[in-house]
DNA sequence: TGAATATAGTTGTATAATACAACTATGATT
DNA sequence: AATCATAGTTGTATTATACAACTATATTCA
């Protein structure tokens, strides 16, 4: 049923969806952040980190993005010597990928700047709702993947 | 000073920015949303239905793109008869956009389309909820944008 | 066991978004 | 009037991206 609540609401969403779309753009793909490494890229060398034993089918469902774009996106991160790749151990189609030494490096570095990004970008937001705020940007960014999943506008990357 | 707690915020605010990242590609530009529009061009047609008189460079603001991007945005849109341009009344430079016929009757269809999407994807927040969420995403969006202001990164676009 | 099918990843190809620089035309300032 | 500033377009190049076709390895099942 529709009131005027729910049709205020609407427009406060086209809002939001404008405003994140405005904001991506400020980390965008390929805006260098820092020691030439964009944030999308960062992206994947934290991924790596994080998970160890990474491969490029990990890798395309943490992206989002389709499997051939996940191979463009991992190799000039491998030409840059920040990856390397090895068969994997259990399947001799897949590949793993691994930070090398320059990789972890300039993780440590870039890791440094974004935190620093992101303390600035917290500045603006009251400590007291910091907590809440987080808390509540997560329920949202879950309850978009939680429509397209159902959706399978996105063909199930999400 | 750096407290566990603050770090912890760090590693969540690198999954929120993920997220973010993924759920913005599911609004993808290049995937028709309805009537062969994508969300970023509903993004204009709804900005010029807003604001009457919009001329390009209100609507570089509005998208935080280049002026050329925008020229090339609106392009399309223009093509396909949605958007008509004149020149503005008091400055002979500046393109003044408006809506055909059909541009109205389109962005009235997208956008009932795009409330039943905000609709599916708010029936996953739990309703007493929504409101809180709501308003913390627009605090996180405007702190992102405080940010871009002071740091220029984004020269000023957002 | 061997054929059929599925999966992991890459490459060919095409398109869209995007920025920057150089440009035109008009307006504002001094 | 000359200079500077602004609105917008076009040339050019880059990046992200998807889809389809492909190779190579795994899995299944008859």
């Amino acid at each position: 049923m529709i009131n005027k609540k729910t049709s205020a609401n609407y427009h406060e969403l086209m809002e939001i969806f404008s405003g994140l779309s405005q904001v991506t753009r400020c980390c965008r793909q390929d805006e260098a952040f820092c020691e030439g490494v964009t944030f999308h890229q960062f992206m994947i060398l934290d991924a790596v980190v994080k998970h160890k034993e990474l491969n490029m089918a990990d890798l395309h469902k943490h992206l989002s993005v389709e499997k051939s774009t996940t191979t463009r996106l991992v190799s000039p991160l491998i030409q840059k010597k920040l990856l390397r790749r090895e068969t994997a151990p259990h399947d001799s189609r897949a590949v793993k990928l691994m930070l090398t030494k320059k990789g972890e490096n300039v993780h440590r570095k870039v890791w440094s700047y974004i935190t620093d990004f992101f303390r600035k970008v917290m500045c603006n937001i009251p400590e007291k709702k910091a907590d809440v705020v987080l808390e509540s940007v997560k329920t949202f960014i879950e309850a978009i993947k939680n429509y397209a999943r159902e959706c399978s506008c996105c063909k199930a990357r999400v």
